[in-house]
DNA sequence: TTATTTTTTGGCCGTGCGGTCAGAAAAAAA
DNA sequence: TTTTTTTCTGACCGCACGGCCAAAAAATAA
């Protein structure tokens, strides 16, 4: 059995094995994008890796791990990118702008990425069938958002909505391109982004 | 075996048959409610009717039917109310607003109901594993808000944008309440929809 | 009542998947 | 090379669920 991948966890990696859970990973990314979290099962992604099934077991310590392993990498990927995006800008509504371009600019560069992270994040449950992903795991993302709103206010630049609502529901604009962008390919995002831009720059400046 | 229920639909559904379907169908919805789409097995909602399982079976053509049943149900159920709360407004805005106070309504009466359809609409699948539900099951929900939209551009009450992002956008706004009433039993429903009809307002009136 | 149809029962079956394991193979250490 | 450890294989297991069915029971018709 693996010696122990505890607590701050890489410690103990061998060169195969960090080279085998990297393929792994990505094999299952991709497989997922192709036929769905639903379809992609152990067998079929280590078909896809040309290894035996038994082998995702001995890296991962379940099928949980892997996909966990999957969402976190997505994850951070797209947050790095948006932060940079984002900080830099001096004012709340440019900040405010740059989340929404990063966010769609992501999703479009990411596309195989997303549209499986999209189907995981509904279909990957705990074994008594409760979502794995569910409102609480949006916080992190809803508090940042919310912080850009809140300096915003304190800058005198927006008006004073609720900075929950209204996280809430530019975090639901930009969830929304990405599903119409999976649900229609031939989506104009650039239309798109620019018509978010200016909703919600209307929506949350200061009245005149 | 069942006659047929074909075409048109109930024409030859006998006393104790419909009594059962209804029956079946109120306790899926509980039970669904209760312990999730996942745990929700033939063999529970069973038990929950008090009848055996083989029951279900003969009244329902699969599970399928009667997960369908339980949405189509709730569909009909919300567009009624909705649309009704809708309808006899003079002004698009009056309609806008109309339509995200009377669909958050909705969601707030029928707490149980709205929680079983959120789970069904994730972890509904076809054999195959593709989402029964997915964007183009919006579709005709978004053509009526993105029909309040247009009339509020003809009639000069709206700025010129795009009808269809404004309505994803709307739709997904009223959706975020739903996610976060679900997840958040103490949320302070009235203070969100006037967040959210106040922004909506903002946000589609013509610039002054 | 008897005959016929509808409805219900409860157990059985197939399926597909994740997980496991003993042993083979490969790699590393001695 | 020999020994030891890591990595991999491929077959097997158990489980849970939806579906099925033959026969019982109940309702209805004759």
């Amino acid at each position: 059995m693996r010696s122990e991948k505890n607590s701050s966890g890489q410690e103990g990696r061998s060169f195969i094995e960090t080279a085998r859970r990297a393929q792994i990973v990505a094999c299952a990314i991709e497989v997922i994008a192709e036929v769905g979290y639903a379809q992609a099962s152990l067998a079929l992604i280590a078909k896809r890796a040309g290894i035996s099934k038994g082998v995702i077991s001995y890296h991962f310590r379940g099928k949980d791990e892997l996909i966990q392993q999957v969402m976190e990498e997505a994850f951070a990927l797209g947050d790095a990118f948006v932060r940079s995006r984002v900080e830099g800008r001096t004012t709340a509504a440019a900040m405010l702008r740059a989340y929404l371009e990063a966010s769609v600019e992501f999703y479009r560069t990411h596309r195989a990425h997303m549209i499986a992270l999209l189907d995981i994040w509904s279909a990957f449950r705990h074994e008594d069938g409760r979502p794995r992903f569910d409102a609480t795991t949006n916080e992190p993302e809803l508090a940042s958002v919310e912080e850009i709103l809140r300096f915003g206010q304190l800058a005198g630049e927006f008006r004073g909505f609720s900075t929950r609502v209204m996280a809430v529901t530019v975090k639901q604009a930009v969830d929304g391109a990405l599903v119409q962008m999976a649900a229609y390919p031939d989506l104009d995002l650039d239309l798109y982004v620019r018509e978010l831009v200016e909703t919600f720059t209307i929506a949350t400046r200061k009245e005149r």
